[in-house]
RNA sequence: GCUCAGAUGGUGGAACUGGUAGACACGCAGGACUUAAAAUCCUGUUCCCGUAAACGGAGUGCGGGUUCGAUUCCCGCUCUGAGUACCA
């Protein structure tokens, strides 16, 4: 029979889901292997051509491993709660439970009919009761955990609450709030729960708190900053706003500096970590206390800086009281004797106090123009300077010089303390800024050139520095930490940029969160009425005071108290989904500690890198925090990561002529194009040969059918000059398309109102024009995997797709070149078959040459697939397939290696065949992979390059025994060498055995 | 602006540690089979000069360098894509 791709695939697929053939084994002899796949979102419009992709790749993987002795797991699952499910019940009504279970049959029907080895066993939904139980139960051990920066890790509460009991905050270090009490255990002991309550939640890994939100008032919920793009909302990008309001929070904070250091130990694309190492932002300095004049001034003993180590400038905002410094962050400390102002974020919370009667105009004047700035205009104005002056002034810790405070909006309230110490010198921001308000600057290292710009060298020996004068920059730096340090008006310190993660949305479809307060204070639910189940709601709009959908719910009601209203993120269920897969029905646990202990962690992730600083480090974020509960084993998750490149769409133009129903193929109207310079206004009305002659002055072909199209499609205008009335261009659906030729029959059908069109054919044929787009409905250029596999099949989808180029590697789709694929599939087929296409091999000894062919195969396999090269292995497959149908082999021992061998790209027709070779149905996914021998590789001879000066002129067989020497004295006794050298000898000769012959004259 | 990745025929791409650039495939051209078309098969296909072949020259974004030899290493530049954006 020829290949008939269409029953043999649906066959296996059959055959793999009736006998779990997929199944991972929770105990095993074998080495674990876990090939993990970033779960779907599974959205209506299922999958297209480009989803499919890094599932193929790690697909082939996994199957390969499987051949190489691992019990793997790979698993598929769906990350299904989210916005458009939402989305699309708000508009009917329908709920989002209802719409997600379709989406998710349309997915797994289109990735079945991919042939995908997934253990189906283990899937998981987000969405799902079963699952959420313990997303809420991780959201619980989060609540009741602080970080202990002694320890590094996370700690319990309890054990807190016990040290608070015994020693009171004394000797507590840790990741908390800035505003924390100080007290002793009695005072803590007197404090009442409410008030111990209220502290403690100052400490938890999760916690609420009173931030700035993107708020997106279209979607009616708050946004993460990685779900932010310039300032309007990644999904559906509406405009979001900066609001305040009570938020979820989680302390991720706590983990910068193990996020970052981990980077270090995990095999991940190196754009991938500098992203990561980017949002962490860890930059080393110092902070700085600048005492506010009028105040007490420093003394030597440092008692103006006494305060609470975690305390910001004033917790109390309107007056100075107790406020009696304004802190900096600064990563060039050493460049203090520079500093000749102060700027502090027209947020910040000294302003009101800082400002002057005289200079309070002003001040306002410039709050209320930053405030109207959106975020976006504050970016795009990035090059204006802009500020007031609050009148106020700070002094200089090390030699109480006055220094002006001024607010200006290139100050971020966010980061650091939202105040820097202006050095215009050396920070190019501060010099233009004191350039525009004629602020002094004062160079402070000998060899600055500050003429036209700020110098932020740090060669050099300084000058203007008091003590320093003269030292370098090393010296300087830990000179100037040591005062500071000594006077207690400033030390070295690390910041971050990351912030803690708002961990809340105002949606209805998200996990609940297991929380009640009660007299405004937060508690968790007991664990075992986990789940917390979603309610049902009449709407899935906020209510009309503006809460939350939940707020909809009828006897949504804590006995104690109010549930939380707000549901977890789109997030939340992602940062621990692979540890459900290693014991997906576990009732009792996330997963048992068995499994945990077999399966540890993922060893091949592969996925998009848009998850850079979203879920990959939200999940690393979590781990970190399993790990120190020592839930989990493994510091780090995700031990290998690939990003798979974006498949973009290749769409196609058709050309129409304007106010015609004339279609020009697309070289057509490139020469009328091109014929425009000498059409355009200069010709009259039968004058051919002028234009003839007008062309060939521009080197141009002449057509007399462009000319007549052209003279056809204008008007003369009353200069007694033609004018091309022009032509549009519109998106053609790329699947009435074929390597760019049009379907004129299809293409009328498509559109009504292309039924009468008329087509300037090119060779018979209507050309297309095409560009690189996004894949989207609108543009028509949308390619399903299910047309693909209607007529070609699964096994040729999935070599195409990796035969398209290397995985990592953005490309355009284009289904152009899919015959050859196919092509390859049925000469495999072929090699097993005769003329009539019947089954028949041969049991003969194979010879050398189908030896060769085999083995270079099983070696380039495993070569390509351990370093995801899986485009040269589709390439390597075609040429042994080539070879071996040049030497007529259908050999049984040759064709059943190398179906087991190619049976990791395309398993369908291995499958097909293995059993067709007499093996039993399914063994082939465990079958062991053969075995190389390079024996079968070793020549005797080879055709040596013989080149002159680098450039090669000929081949020589040279038998491989042969040392350098001899070589050489062969290859110079050839007489068509000799032709070459022209009779001279040569300078030198090189000869790199089995590579090279290289001769320089 | 900064960071990272990339640039090879008409197209997708190959060349893994410096050693025959363009494997493999698409497309195109020519041919076989056919009444014809589709399908299939065969041949050719980097560019330039040349009727074809032999032969010769150029050639991996651009300009230099190291080397017997560079797509590969080094320096400078151009362009494309991604991320990030006043981060003190």
């Amino acid at each position: 029979m020829d290949y008939q791709f269409k029953d043999i695939e649906q066959k296996w697929q059959q055959f793999w889901a009736q006998n779990g053939t997929f199944k991972a084994e929770d105990k095993s002899a074998k080495p674990k292997y876990y090939v993990l796949d970033m779960f779907p979102y599974p959205s209506g419009a299922g999958l297209h051509v480009g989803h499919p992709l890094g599932y193929i790749a790690s697909d082939i993987f996994a199957r390969y491993k499987r051949l190489k002795g691992f019990n793997v797991l790979h698993p598929m699952g769906y990350d299904s709660f989210g916005l458009p499910a939402e989305q699309y019940a708000i508009q009917t009504g329908q709920h989002p439970a209802i719409t997600t279970d379709a989406n998710i049959a349309t997915y797994r029907r289109q990735l079945d009919q991919i042939g995908f080895s997934f253990d189906w066993s283990r899937e998981v939904r987000t969405s799902s009761p079963d699952y959420y139980k313990w997303t809420q139960w991780i959201f619980m051990q989060l609540f009741n955990s602080w970080y202990n920066k002694d320890t590094d890790k996370a700690e319990s509460i309890a054990k807190l609450v016990a040290h608070f009991e015994q020693k009171g905050s004394a000797g507590i270090n840790a990741v908390c709030d800035e505003e924390v009490l100080s007290f002793t255990a009695d005072e803590w002991k007197a404090l009442g729960n409410r008030e111990q309550q209220s502290e403690l939640l100052k400490y938890r890994l999760t916690y609420l708190r009173e931030s700035t939100v993107n708020w997106c008032p279209a979607l009616g919920t708050v946004l993460a900053n990685d779900e932010v793009k310039d300032g309007f909302s990644e999904r559906g990008g509406y405009p979001v706003e900066q609001k305040k309001m009570m938020q979820w929070s989680m302390r991720i904070t706590a983990y910068a500096e193990r996020l970052l250091q981990g980077l270090d130990t995990i095999d991940w694309p190196e754009p991938l970590k500098e992203m990561q190492r980017n949002w962490i932002g860890k930059s080393t300095g110092a902070s700085v206390k600048f005492p506010i004049e009028a105040l007490p001034k420093p003394s030597p003993e440092g008692r103006a800086f006494e305060k609470q180590e975690n305390q910001k400038v004033s917790p109390t905002g309107g007056d100075l009281e107790g406020a009696r410094f304004i802190e900096v962050f600064t990563t060039r400390v050493d460049t203090i004797f520079g500093v000749t102002f102060l700027v502090i974020a027209p947020e910040h919370e000294l302003v009101t106090a800082l400002t002057t009667p005289e200079q309070k105009a002003d001040i306002d004047a410039y709050i209320t123009q930053t405030k109207k700035k959106s975020e976006l205009d504050r970016m795009a104005d990035a090059k204006t300077v802009s500020g007031a002056f609050t009148g106020s002034y700070v002094l200089n810790p090390l030699n109480n010089e006055r220094i002006p405070i001024w607010i200006a909006d290139y100050v971020l309230a966010g980061y650091g303390t939202g105040a820097v110490m202006a050095v215009p010198s050396g920070d190019q921001r501060d010099y233009l800024f004191a350039k525009h308000f004629n602020l002094p600057i004062v160079p402070i290292i000998d060899i600055q050139n500050i003429e036209t710009e700020a110098d932020p060298t740090k060669e050099g020996k300084y000058i203007n520095s008091d003590f320093m004068n003269g030292l370098a920059y090393k010296e300087a730096t830990a000179a100037v930490i040591a005062k500071l340090e000594a006077i207690g008006a400033g030390k070295a310190k690390v910041n971050f940029r990351m912030r803690d993660a708002i961990f809340g949305r105002q949606r209805y479809w998200g996990e609940p969160v297991p929380v009640y307060f009660k007299d405004g204070l937060p508690h968790l639910i007991e664990e075992q009425h986990l789940p917390l189940l979603l309610p049902e709601v009449d709407k899935y709009l906020p209510t009309e005071t503006g809460e939350p959908p939940l707020g909809r719910a009828e006897g949504w009601k804590h006995p104690e108290g109010e549930y939380e209203l707000s549901t977890m993120p789109g997030w939340a269920g992602s940062s621990w989904y692979w540890y459900r897969y290693m014991d997906a029905h576990n009732d009792a646990a996330f997963a048992s500690k068995e499994a945990i202990a077999y399966w540890k962690d993922v060893d091949l992730y592969i996925g998009g890198s848009e998850h850079a600083t979203g879920h990959l480090l939200y999940s690393r974020f979590w781990n970190k925090f399993l790990k120190d509960l020592d839930l989990v084993i493994e510091e780090e998750p995700f031990k290998k990561l690939i990003n798979q490149g974006m498949i973009q769409g290749r769409s196609n133009f058709v050309y129409r002529l304007i106010k015609t129903k004339r279609f020009i193929s697309y070289n057509k109207l490139k020469k009328l194009e091109s014929y425009f310079p000498a059409l355009l206004d200069t010709i009259f009305e039968d004058s051919e040969d002028t234009v003839k002659a007008i062309v060939s002055t521009f080197k141009l072909d002449y057509d007399r059918e462009i000319y007549n199209i052209f003279k056809e499609n204008s008007d003369l205008t009353d200069a007694g000059v033609w004018k091309f009335k022009g032509y549009q261009f519109t998106n053609v659906d790329v699947n009435i398309v074929n390597n760019d030729v049009l379907d004129i029959e299809k293409f009328k059908k498509w559109r009504p109102d292309f039924a009468d069109a008329q087509f300037i054919l090119e060779n018979g044929k209507y050309i297309c024009g095409h560009e690189v787009e996004k894949m989207s409905k609108s543009k028509f250029n949308v390619v399903n995997p299910d047309d693909i596999i209607s007529r070609y099949g699964a096994d040729t989808l999935r070599m195409y797709e990796m035969f398209l180029g290397p995985l990592e590697q953005s490309k355009p789709w284009n289904t152009n070149g899919i015959e050859g694929v196919f092509k390859f599939l049925r000469k495999f087929w072929r090699l097993f078959h005769n003329e009539a296409w019947e089954f028949s091999v041969s049991d003969a000894e194979p010879s050398k040459a189908e030896l060769k062919s085999l083995h270079k195969i099983i070696r380039k396999v495993e070569e390509d697939v351990e370093r995801f090269s899986f485009n040269t292995s589709v390439s390597s497959f075609m040429i042994a397939v080539n070879e071996l149908t040049d030497l007529k082999c259908n050999n049984r021992a040759i064709l059943q290696d190398m179906v087991i061998v190619l049976s990791s790209y395309a398993p369908h027709i291995c499958e097909e065949l293995w059993t067709l070779l007499g093996n039993p149905a399914g063994s082939l996914s465990y079958a062991p992979y053969p075995k190389f021998n390079s024996a079968y590789l070793v020549e005797d001879e080879f055709a040596y390059p013989i080149s002159i000066n680098g450039k090669t002129k000929m081949n020589l067989n040279i038998s491989l025994s042969l040392e350098p020497k001899a070589i050489e004295e062969f290859v110079l006794a050839n007489a068509d060498v000799q032709r070459y050298l022209d009779g001279k000898a040569p300078k030198k000769v090189i000869v790199v055995k089995g590579r090279i012959v290289n001769m320089v004259v």
